[in-house]
DNA sequence: AGGTATCTCCCCATTTATGGGGAGAAGAAA
DNA sequence: TTTCTTCTCCCCATAAATGGGGAGATACCT
């Protein structure tokens, strides 16, 4: 008689994680151990609880969940990670890849796909959920990413991490003072990351990046 | 033995429908009709079958759920729908009203209160999930709001139609001088639209307008 | 007739954003 | 070592956005 896979489920939503918890339970094989409802709560839980697989939102309050792999990665917790996303944040895949995600499951997939991923990053093998295949195969075109194998990285002009933590505070209606104080870094650098933000995204200004993000799934 | 009440859902998470699903077969008294996944497949739906209740996300592909009740009560299809809200759109909460909701429950709710709004609509009250209920609260400051109430329209002001105009404008990257001249009209009316927008809708600037159009399906 | 809402325009002022340039420090890569 | 990237900061200047106020014209509603 074999353990049972525990797995934590992450995610801001009740209802949808009473829905994984109810798919969980139709399999003998795996089990809950328990479930957080914001970054925080995963980060906590991490330190002194443990688990086989850990399924996480993306999009949560208090810590999102790539701020979430970077606390694992920094404090060397050795977790399998199952990025749970909404739509089809396919840019962020290597990003999450890097910082150690193992699968993707797309919201919209049907809960069997669940039970399959589990299985599947819990013998060490990587799992992408179909919709988010086929979007990778868009963006690294002529490159194949079957399950267990890596991506190389060729998006043309990709935004540094700065870029990227700039951008959303942008997004989310912050002036450039501000942004500045909230980094720790003079309002000069800021403006610069603007100046940089607007060529790379080629668009006009903070509401073009603003909805850059959205479309692009940032925020 | 009285008759179950009849439940379609409608969501583009299969995972969240399942969850719903879930939740809703505990219950003696009701019953799972059936689901949809975009909003075309609702109005779709709607015009074959019926159900007692409706449970309906705002966010889908396909036509949102404005649209879905626009599209009822066009087609005067008496249905009593029970809005699934993801945070905080209290905004909508008033045109929902208007268009026949009568039931706003958020996704961060747990389980058991889909049951409560469900036996509350059907008896014909209104039902609003706790969190939609303080945000209301603070938006319509010193008007109570309950199950069964009614709120009054008092949405501070609601946008104009050259109000909406220059909203779309702003969150297609237009400056103030290009709305100008795209509008036929001075660059100071302009101006008074954006700080009217601004009190209005409560947000802190043009990227904050931008997200405003998004998340109201302005844009 | 009086109230109200909408659309239009202006004054004032300050703060932000954009656009151009340069440049040092640290680290990784070749 | 040299090169490149990233992060950091600064100079300059102009354009744009924000915040406060007022006000006339029109139309609609009671």
């Amino acid at each position: 008689m074999k353990e049972k896979i525990q797995v934590h489920v992450a995610d801001d939503h009740k209802i949808l994680i009473e829905g994984i918890i109810a798919v969980i339970n139709t399999d003998d094989d795996i089990e809950i151990e328990g479930y957080s409802l914001t970054g925080k709560e995963v980060i906590d839980w991490a330190e002194k609880h443990k688990a086989d697989i850990l399924i996480l939102d993306i999009n949560m309050p208090h810590y999102d969940g790539i701020e979430v792999l970077k606390f694992f990665k920094l404090k060397k917790i050795n977790l399998k990670v199952i990025i749970l996303s909404s739509y089809d944040d396919v840019k962020l895949v290597e990003e999450m890849l890097s910082l150690g995600a193992s699968g993707f499951l797309s919201k919209d997939s049907a809960g069997e796909h669940i039970i399959n991923a589990i299985k599947a990053v819990h013998e060490g093998e990587q799992y992408f959920s179909d919709a988010i295949k086929n979007n990778l195969l868009k963006l690294y075109t002529g490159q194949k990413v079957k399950a267990g194998e890596r991506p190389e990285s060729t998006i043309a002009h990709s935004l540094t991490d700065r870029e990227v933590e700039v951008l959303k505070l942008i997004a989310q209606e912050y002036s450039s003072p501000e942004i500045a104080d909230l980094l720790n870094i003079s309002q000069s650098t800021v403006d610069t990351y603007r100046k940089s933000l607007l060529k790379k995204t080629n668009v006009k200004n903070a509401v073009g990046l603003a909805m850059y993000a959205v479309k692009n799934k940032i925020i």
